[in-house]
DNA sequence: GTTATAATTTAGACTAACCTAAAAAATATT
DNA sequence: AATATTTTTTAGGTTAGTCTAAATTATAAC
């Protein structure tokens, strides 16, 4: 149906979308892939005549709604075979993902609703990231503060509930915005403090950052 | 570490090497992976320089013991994956040989460690071909062709030759399957057609059909 | 509002794996 | 043994996906 190559980029595109409201822009696809911007031109282009895409030249992708469905198929399938390297084969979490990305590309639809079967129709994966159901519909979990994500999920910034400059300098401070991803870490249980990863970096953070900060997980 | 067309020319190749004692041809590989002769002197030039192979220009090939390392590697994957589709997510047997053809080039030695373990380290296939094991050695049965056993002997169905759905389906609707006790009731001898019993019933089978069935004797 | 910088696209080239058509070598036929 | 046939190889071309380097467009800085 698709090559690998596709679904990659497809697959790519959909999570870059996801994970910010503004466009999906060329060099975004480039760095995500691990490719250079040229060859994503050329690829985008064919994406964009199979119409999985809309491009407009130096304007960025936008999935359509056939692209997004092959995207949610191969992040379900993707999802789908991380819990069974962990459940079954008593992978560690952090090991699947490498395999996951292999296995993702397995050409079979009878395979995958199987697999879904025997894993008793999960809605998550071994990361708390949710699985696509067989319509390529991702469960949106509505926002929640980031309090209240538990250790090792990640989610996306959307918002903030405090509003002062003080608080939104802060957050500049340790560049955060709409649209940033932050990973706990860790999670105290005593005082609701937190590690929490932001890009490459790691830090702190207290209970009243953690309470006053909407993320939506994914 | 290897591509997925030359994990497939050296699996082919080590199956033609199994199954007849002749050097193996350029036409031979040619007519089983599907592709031009052509093209076949292109990839063999090319796993001859790889030390996987030796090839006389016209006098066909022989691998290496490297290259049979690397063909009874994939052949593992391949079975053992086809018994995790028949064991855990019980599909038919005559189902499961074109996505193995896609599993069997997942690349991850761990994976494949924690699937033999998983499904009990099995040493035959749902087909009843043996498994090689961790060092690409075969385990070698005295199995024998149906059309082989004499009249009034019985024996235990351990594997097919031919693998086409058509002839699985046809083992299908005979009830035959690995395990299936056969008793040979007659034989003609001027066509090689039996009757033989299967179960309670008693049928009338080709010799076609006895030449693609292997059984231990009991 | 120019100019400088950054992002993106175009042009042309490369590799793996395939193909067709023609040439060469091996085998079979008489 | 000479010729016909089959098998195999060579030569040259194609496609998908990548790359580098140069050109173009957009954005930022002054």
């Amino acid at each position: 149906m698709f090559t690998r190559a596709e679904e990659n980029y497809l697959k790519t595109i959909f999570h870059l979308e996801n994970q910010s409201t503004i466009g999906v822009t060329t060099n975004a696809i480039a760095d995500s892939i691990e490719t250079k911007p040229s060859s994503v031109t050329d690829m985008v282009k064919k994406l964009a005549e199979k119409k999985l895409l809309t491009y407009k030249p130096y304007k960025g992708v936008k999935l359509t709604l056939e692209g997004k469905k092959v995207a949610a198929d191969v992040i379900r399938k993707h999802r789908l075979w991380e819990v069974f390297l962990v459940e079954k084969l008593n992978f560690h979490w952090d090991e699947v993902h490498e395999i996951a990305e292999q296995l993702e590309h397995i050409q079979s639809e009878e395979l995958i609703i199987r697999l879904d079967q025997f894993l008793g129709s999960p809605d998550f994966d071994p990361h708390g990231d949710p699985i696509p159901d067989k319509n390529g519909v991702l469960k949106r979990t509505e926002k929640k503060l980031l309090s209240e994500i538990e250790k090792n999920q990640n989610g996306i910034c959307v918002g903030v509930k405090e509003t002062t400059p003080e608080f939104l300098q802060y957050l500049n401070k340790k560049k955060i915005s709409i649209g940033t991803k932050i990973k706990v870490l860790g999670k105290e249980f005593f005082d609701g403090s937190m590690i929490i990863q932001v890009g490459n970096d790691q830090f702190f953070i207290s209970h009243i950052i953690a309470e006053n900060l909407y993320v939506q997980t994914i």
